[in-house]
DNA sequence: TTTTATATCAACTAATTGGTTGAACCAAGT
DNA sequence: ACTTGGTTCAACCAATTAGTTGATATAAAA
């Protein structure tokens, strides 16, 4: 039955998602990922043939599900990079709130297999037309040159550089998530108050990108009008 | 032989921490850490008994070697905390600029183990008497009350929270070596060009942390005075 | 020189773990 | 009823890998 096959299909995908997450893919253990499926080993191997091939699709599946909408955010040149930026923080932590060991996990397999998953990155975000296609890119010419142009117009700071706060960023994204054990014992929360220290962070990292780019005046003004938004949009 | 002991030793415990930090416990092979050292497996096991005394072994060195101090400055009640900023970044990018592996290891091993690696933690930072004994702690009420100081006499952002501040500058630290592929990728960095990003990565990190923390009137002040002193030290 | 303790190795064992087999099951289609 | 197809499983196999053995070298101690 094509239809219990689906269902089957997508308990294994579940059960190894989660296992691979938690151990790695040489941690993991296709009997765990069994037991966790509540169903025999064989299963994994007559739906996904191997371990490997396992891993592969769930890998590829996340990635381009879930981390590729992310990094799209950056490059798209219709969105100013203010917005860019609310966007891409505000979505991160939406997307990895749902998955919270998602970030470690892919940058783990990533640090071990860097080939491998540059050219699945390079399928999952295809890179537009006018740009060099030798190299590909995870984060975005446009960034950049908008943050240019707004220290000509006199609104960020002049001696930001713009990629060492693109990794600023981007690190204050993943920590809370990467590190949540240490944080979370640090600071004595629970899962319940962790869950919310996540969800206040969001707003946090926009605010501490933004004091870190934009000159105080810039600022203001833009938290003013942030505020004001925000409110509009709660009602 | 003793003095030979000593060399052989060391000799597996380089080649050890290597394959460990490339490629985590569960994806490490003895015979990968045998090779690399030059000597047959059963060294190994005659000098460390097993692998997972020969991992503990290597990661509690590692931790109390690099990580502890580290942790340390952030709890010392002799230093004002913008000291405490200062001394952390700058320590934490030199100690990875030489180790560049470390933090993306740990945060890896420490994910998939906290329990026992919290013990050692604990055993590495010893934990000063006036506290609570209960709970293992990684950053510090002395840094989280200096930060209330700071505000009640309007050098900080009222609006700045400590616990978000603290994880953001963790995240900024760690995230140019655990996403060191990433990023050379993306900025198209060769080797040197990355060792020199990450060089001055030092100086942005403290900036950026500052930015968010300090009113403009007051980082104004800081940067000037910080500006000068680094004048004089590098004559 | 002989003894003794440590160090080293090639070859082996034991345990783990990814992957396979062949039989049974079950739900259409005839 | 019975054939056919995909689905499921317990038991097995093969490969990998942590850990051992027993023999040999070496060098200090007697």
């Amino acid at each position: 039955m094509t239809s219990k096959d689906k269902n089957t299909e997508e308990i294994i995908k579940e059960a190894a998602r989660n296992v691979f997450q938690r151990e790695g893919f040489s941690g993991a253990r296709m009997q765990t990922i069994a037991d966790e499926a509540g169903m025999n080993k064989m299963m994994l191997h007559y739906y996904f043939r191997s371990k490997q091939h396992l891993f592969d699709v769930i890998f590829e599946e996340d990635y381009t599900n879930l981390m590729a909408p992310l990094a799209v955010i950056l490059r798209n040149p219709e969105l100013h990079v203010e917005e860019q930026i609310i966007r891409f923080v505000r979505d991160y932590h939406e997307t990895m709130i749902e998955h919270p060991r998602l970030p470690l996990f892919l940058i783990h397999e990533f640090a071990k297999n860097p080939h491998k998953i540059l050219e699945m990155a390079q399928k999952a975000i295809p890179v537009s037309k006018k740009e060099e296609p030798a190299h590909p890119r995870l984060s975005a010419t446009t960034f950049m040159d908008q943050i240019k142009e707004g220290k000509a117009r006199g609104h960020y700071n002049k001696d930001v550089d713009a990629r060492q706060l693109a990794v600023s960023m981007l690190g204050m994204c993943t920590h809370a998530f990467i590190s949540r054990i240490s944080v979370q014992t640090a600071y004595e929360l629970s899962d319940e108050q962790y869950l919310k220290f996540l969800e206040e962070r969001k707003e946090h990292v926009i605010d501490h990108t933004f004091r870190i780019l934009m000159k105080p005046d810039y600022y203001k003004k833009w938290k003013k009008k942030y505020l004001k938004e925000k409110e509009q949009t709660s009602t």
